[in-house]
Parts: structure tokens; sequence; C-alpha cells
DNA sequence: CTTGGAATGTCAACAAAGCTGACGTATTGT
DNA sequence: ACAATACGTCAGCTTTGTTGACATTCCAAG
């Protein structure tokens, strides 16, 4: 729409016209139907869904993880988060632990059969996020990588930043 | 992982690794939570949630689109669809048309309101969007585009495609 | 021309997962 | 001793997905 009115900026503005950013937030909807379709399947067939995968997914990634703090990285409240915990104990995926510091915390880990299906889980999503980087190739992924973490509200980054190079 | 593995490879290959892919999984997520944040407010104070922006978005997008359209496009079951196509028409946001050449089809249009509740919504979420890649830069954004494309569903690009380069 | 099947859209009922609010219990720290 | 914190739970509501049943309309085969 605008493209007439600056020319003297030439091609440098135009990435942000209103027909790109609307290519770009259409772009978010349909991949991000992409990037949960594998996991959803596999968490359909066992009655789970996409609230389970979060919760495994971040024990998985900070093993020993209090209620508390999984709850300000999910952004849902306590009610919901318990709903989803409770089952995946029930069922021996994650287990919780008294603290042994302080006795008011539960300590959640992954058990065997919690890792098993973390593993399922995020070697389906990992498929496809791998396939996505190789045909766009490094520089496409650094890009995507700045964009996304510029998209993110500012506690948010904060979390993902937290948890950015943990090793291995 | 496996930098030590394939040291002939040099840096080419380390944004496959699966610690990168695990950060590309978790800004996907926490990038979304931002993406929808801005909508989903003023959504709440209207009384509406995500689902109605999704149709306001793409009816705004092909006005005239039919029912069967809009659900191959947002990838939900048609009674899904009716009920939130049904307050939008009931509050005066769509209005549905019954088909001329096929009078089973009723062709969707937003009226004045919904216009205006369009407007609103897509002014806050390309707000976020133009910051994000304005801050990221033209390339990264060409990188984030690529990567998202490669990321959809092979019948999801075609929807996506397929609304491309429509004129405004 | 009729009639049966396919396509389109609507109504009803149920489930997953988010929310608020209230409350109980154990533990910690002042 | 007492207030604050961490966690769990009950009850009830909302949004948005699902399946099943049904009405309307179109089209094509007989």
């Amino acid at each position: 729409m605008a493209e007439g009115l600056q020319p003297q900026l030439g091609q440098s503005l135009l990435f942000l016209t209103d027909e790109q950013l609307r290519k770009g937030i259409e772009a978010m909807f349909f991949a991000y139907r992409g990037f949960t379709a594998d996991p959803d399947r596999i968490l359909a067939q066992k009655g789970y869904g996409r609230a389970h995968h979060r919760a495994i997914h971040f024990i998985h990634r900070s093993p020993g993880t209090t209620v508390n703090n999984l709850l300000s990285i999910l952004g849902v409240t306590k009610q919901s988060l318990n709903r989803v915990l409770r089952t995946l104990i029930e069922d021996g995926l994650v287990e919780s632990t008294v603290g042994t510091r302080d006795k008011r915390e539960r300590h959640l880990h992954l058990t065997g059969d919690g890792a098993v299906l973390e593993r399922a889980l995020s070697d389906a999503q990992r498929d496809r996020m791998r396939a996505a980087y190789r045909a766009a190739g490094p520089a496409a992924v650094a890009g995507f990588r700045q964009v996304l973490e510029a998209m993110m509200d500012e506690e948010t980054r904060h979390h993902y930043e937290a948890m950015k190079d943990r090793p291995e």
C-alpha cells in the first residue's frame, strides 16, 4: 500500500508493508499447525493432549523443577496444570518428590516410562523441524530464531533465555 | 551432542543438532504466545475467542467465501466453525447470504461492524509483528518465512500459497 | 420426471483444557 | 505465635474442539 509514498527508501522497508506483515501472520498460523501435528497424533493415541506434552517437555528440560516454576514457564493456572500433572503422576510418567531443603515444594521428574514418551514426542517434533531447517538452510534458521525472539513478551523471553544454553 | 563426531563438516551442519532444534521448538512455543497475546486481549473484552479471530481474518481476506472453503482453510469441523459463525452473525459482524448458483452454499462477508473489529485485531497483531520484523531486519524476515513455510503440512501450504499474492 | 445419493449447512451433546474463587494443609520465616 | 508461601483440591464456568443425527438442496441415473 505504501510503496509509492516512500520511493527514496528503495527496497529497504518493503518488508514492513501491511501485505508482508499479513503474510507473516498467516505463515505463523499455518506453520504452528504443522508444528504440533505430529506430537498431537501420538498424544491422541495415549489419551493425552497438548497440555500434557508441554508439561512433559519442560520437566524433561529442567528435571527436579518445582510446580511453581513450571507454572510461570507455562503461563497457566495451577488448577489447570494440576489436572494434567495428576493424570501424568497416576499413569506413572512423572514422579513428584517432597523437597529436601523446603518441604513445601514438590520436585518433578520423568520416570522411565515418562522419558520414553518424551523421546517419542520430541523425536516426532524434531524430525519435522529438522526437515524444515535443512530445507531452509542455516542463514534462514538464524533469521527465523531472531524474529521469533523479537516476537515474545518481555517476561517470556526471560524464561526462554534462562534455558538458552543449558548443556546437554 | 554431535560436534565431536563430524569435525569434517565444520560449522555447516551444527544448526541441525538436537540442541539447536530444541531451541527452535521452544522459540515457536513462546513466540506463538506473544503472537496471539494482543488480539486475545481485545477479543476477551468483547466476549470472543481465538476461533472468532480466525474466522474474521479469513472472511476479510476472502470476502464471499463459502462455509466449506473456510472449513478447509481453518482445518476444524463444520460444527465447530458453525458455532463461532452463528454468534458472529447474531452479533451483526458477519452476514451470510444464500448462494445464487448453488443455494446450498452460504457466502460470508464482514459487515461494517465486522470490518471495524477486524481492523482492530489485525492492527494489534501487525504492530507486534512489525516491531519484531524491524528489530530483526529484512534478511532475518526472509529466513523466518522460509522456515515457517517448510514447516507446514503439504496441504496447508497449498492454502497458504493460494492466497499468497492476492492484490490488496 | 422422479428419486436416491452426495453435498452443504444446522442442532445437540460431550470432552479437553483454559479460567476464577474458595478452602485446607504443611512448612517456612519473622 | 502468626503471617506468608507452596501445593493440592473442589466447584463451576467458558471456549473450542469432537461425533452423531437431521434438514435442505442439487444432480444424475433410471
